[in-house]
RNA sequence: GCUGGCGUGGCGCAAUCGGUAGCGCACCUGUCUUGUAAACAGGUGGUUAGGGGUUCAAGUCCCCUCGCCAGCUCCA
């Protein structure tokens, strides 16, 4: 009886000898790959105590997914020192979708080395090596390490603050005790280790046929461009074979949607190497969507009262030196050209220009909160290694607004700008989104970016996350990612590859008011400054649209398509017939086209469907003949003998629902 | 900016060991044309991103610049 001790497994209470493991709970059960011991993830091979709470972990969910892929990096990093004994170890969490491990190696690693990788994992996965478990004090692991001199840094940050600076550095070093996981042959001999944390799968083998090697990169150690790059070799692994599957299949499928290849697909855009990297065209029909878009959202400012300003692309510099960007942001911006003893800068923001207006003549509380919007063309510098299709630009434009209101509005007028923002991802139907609130680093190396004193942060940021708290989305914290001059809510929506991209931002500024000395008349007759809150909808409209782009792949709603209604007779003489309908379409704002081309028939719908227009119309004798059109969509459904009055009210409802059909 | 990989008609691709560029689509011309994803025939178009070098000879090898891709870093 006292020989036996109780543990709680999954609810049941169980009567187990001593010396039982957390994996002879679950013999037999394959799936299962780690355990959580009273909330804490541990090896199967964990020896349980009189009372754990233990439940079984698979890789169904994340924390087991987590585990296997980080095993899958252990695999990753054995199999390049079993090639190159040389290389060094860096870290190698788990991420997104997969893993990665970092190794410093006097020559990169080439496509062939990753294949030649990827069958030496294969090997020591086939081996059945057991991932053991080993405590080890500090300085003995510093001697066993000698070799190794990224880990023995890991291991000299650990429990410092400095050490959570390296992302994924806690998946090396965690706790207080280090541990060494051996990799142990089925003979007994050790195969190889590596300083971690764990916890770990018990052997190799459950990694089986359903892992990866992507693709290498360079990255610097511990994330900062001081320190020397390592090369990083990216993998992925998965519970079976056909979740592996199902993965590259989605990343074929990102393919197919991403931005860039269906611009050119669909004459949207380009980007002529003769103008430069980061600076796009749009192409007529591309165009047509950059004018919905800024139609919608000119009128939607006027409707929440925002006046329409304008302001030039180019200042001379002292008015960023004003307004404190100069001294933060020269790097970013392009560099000045001089004209009549004078520098001038292409502008990189439009909030100084703003500021003016609101300085150009006395302002009482009566007029606040007074709101200026403008599309703001900003040029900004951004380095040759990040500039990417619409998303990251060096020429964009803004849908900029800037209110100015009292301290006591600002928290309304925060709120007003949540609600047009989030009405506005709602029109355009992106769903993908959270949002992030970005706010100073306090104590970090950038923290003496930031202006202005500890409690209008405090007090901005505090307006700004409850006002975020409202809305039901999820609000990530992102220290050190605020504007010099106040925090910031932002939208990330994700795109195709699962790349998140900042949209719509809203900026709470007591920075500027003050450095441009902008003041109101107050009712008691004092002067007054105002706050001011600086918020762009779309963010960047290029941005915007290569979101759009992918979110749709290129399948827009009917009122975002370039063209509505794309009309194929059955033969040439059905012509005039169809442009008599198209017309009467036209007239009521309908965007038409009508295949003339000498192609066939088969080969004109073959085309259109490429096209992704929403509604291809045809008519032949039998529609002409009966006064009607025949609809073919998208998902190639068709239907056959729609009045012509009908067939009009059947696309004009889909352009004024913004339905996507 | 850093590391690596790339750059061949508008697009997608080919060209052996270095031997003077070819295919499909698109485009043009002609013939054809009646119901749901490619009619047929002929033709135009490239100083192989740009510049320099090695070589008897460079798309191919070397250097520089520009641009693109992936990742890192950055992103008012």
């Amino acid at each position: 009886m006292s020989s036996q001790i109780s543990v709680h497994v999954a609810g049941d209470e169980r009567s187990v000898e001593p010396g039982t493991t957390a994996g002879d709970l679950f013999e037999g059960r394959r799936d299962v790959l780690v355990a959580r011991v009273g909330g804490e993830l541990r090896d199967l091979a964990h020896v349980l105590a009189d009372g754990d709470e233990v439940e079984p972990v698979t890789a169904q969910e994340q924390d087991g997914l987590d585990v296997l892929r980080h095993s899958a990096a252990h695999v990753l990093a054995q199999a390049v020192q079993q090639v190159n004994p040389d290389a060094k170890l860096g870290i190698g969490p788990p991420v997104r979708d997969g893993f990665y491990y970092d190794f410093d190696v006097a020559e990169p690693f080439t496509p062939d080395d990753l294949k030649a990788l990827e069958k030496v994992m294969q090997k020591i996965v086939n081996e059945g090596q057991t991932f053991v478990r080993r405590e080890i004090s500090d300085d003995d692991a510093l001697t066993e390490l000698s070799d190794e001199p990224y880990k023995c840094e890991l291991i000299g940050l650990k429990g410092g603050s400095a050490g959570d600076k390296a992302e994924g550095a806690d998946v090396e070093v965690g706790g207080a005790q280090l541990t060494i996981y051996d990799n142990v042959r089925r003979d007994g001999t050790r195969a190889w280790g590596d300083l971690c944390r764990g916890p770990h799968v018990p052997t190799t083998k459950v990694l089986g046929n359903a892992f990866k090697v992507m693709r290498s990169a360079a990255a610097y150690w511990r994330g900062s461009e001081k320190n020397p790059q390592l090369q990083r070799i990216y993998g992925t692994a998965w519970p079976t074979k056909d979740d592996l599957k199902a993965y590259l299949d989605r990343l074929a499928e990102a393919e197919k949607r991403d931005h860039r290849k269906l611009g050119a697909e669909l004459d949207l855009y380009s980007f002529p190497d003769e103008i430069g990297s980061g600076m796009a065209v749009f192409h007529p029909k591309g165009g047509v969507i950059k004018r919905e878009m800024e139609d919608y959202v000119r009128r939607r400012h006027i409707e929440e009262g925002f006046d329409y300003v304008g302001t030039p692309h180019i200042s001379k510099d002292g008015l960023f030196h004003t307004s404190g960007h100069l001294p933060y942001y020269a790097d970013t911006m392009f560099p000045p050209m001089e004209l009549e003893h004078a520098e001038y800068r292409l502008k990189a923001m439009n909030c100084p220009m703003h500021n003016l207006i609101f300085r150009s003549r006395g302002r009482s509380y009566r007029e606040l909160p007074l709101r200026f919007f403008e599309f703001g063309s900003v040029y900004r510098y951004e380095k040759s290694g990040v500039v990417h299709g619409l998303t990251r630009v060096r020429a964009m434009t803004q849908d900029d607004s800037h209110s100015y209101v009292t301290p006591e509005q600002a928290p309304a007028e925060v709120e007003h700008l949540l609600d047009f923002v989030t009405g506005l991802l709602r029109d355009f139907g992106l769903d993908d989104y959270y949002f992030e609130l970005s706010t100073r680093d306090e104590d970090g190396e950038k923290a003496d970016k930031f202006i202005g004193s500890a409690e209008q942060w405090e007090t901005a940021t505090k307006v700004l996350e409850e006002t975020a708290g409202k809305y039901g989305v999820d609000l990530v914290p992102d220290p050190g990612g605020a504007a010099f001059y106040g925090p910031k809510i932002s939208v990330q929506a994700r795109d195709a590859i699962g790349r998140t991209w900042q949209m719509s931002t809203i900026q709470y500024d007591f920075n500027q008011p003050e450095r441009f000395g902008l003041e109101y008349q107050a009712s008691d007759g004092s002067r007054q400054q105002p706050v001011m809150i600086h918020s762009a909808k779309f963010g960047s409209i290029e941005r915007f649209i290569g979101v759009l782009v992918e979110h749709y792949a290129g399948a827009f709603p009917v009122w975002l398509s370039p063209v509505q209604v794309l009309a194929i007779p059955v033969a040439d003489e059905y012509n005039d017939y169809l442009w008599d309908v198209l017309s009467q379409m036209k007239a009521k704002g309908i965007r038409i086209e009508l295949d003339e081309s000498d192609d066939r028939f088969p080969k004109k719908i073959r085309n259109a469907s490429k096209s992704k227009v929403p509604f291809i119309l045809i008519a032949g004798e039998e529609d002409r003949a009966a006064g009607a059109v025949s609809f073919r969509y998208r998902d190639g459904s068709q239907k056959n003998g729609v009045p012509i009055a009908d067939a009009i009210a059947e696309v004009l409802a889909a352009v004024e629902s913004r339905a996507q059909v």
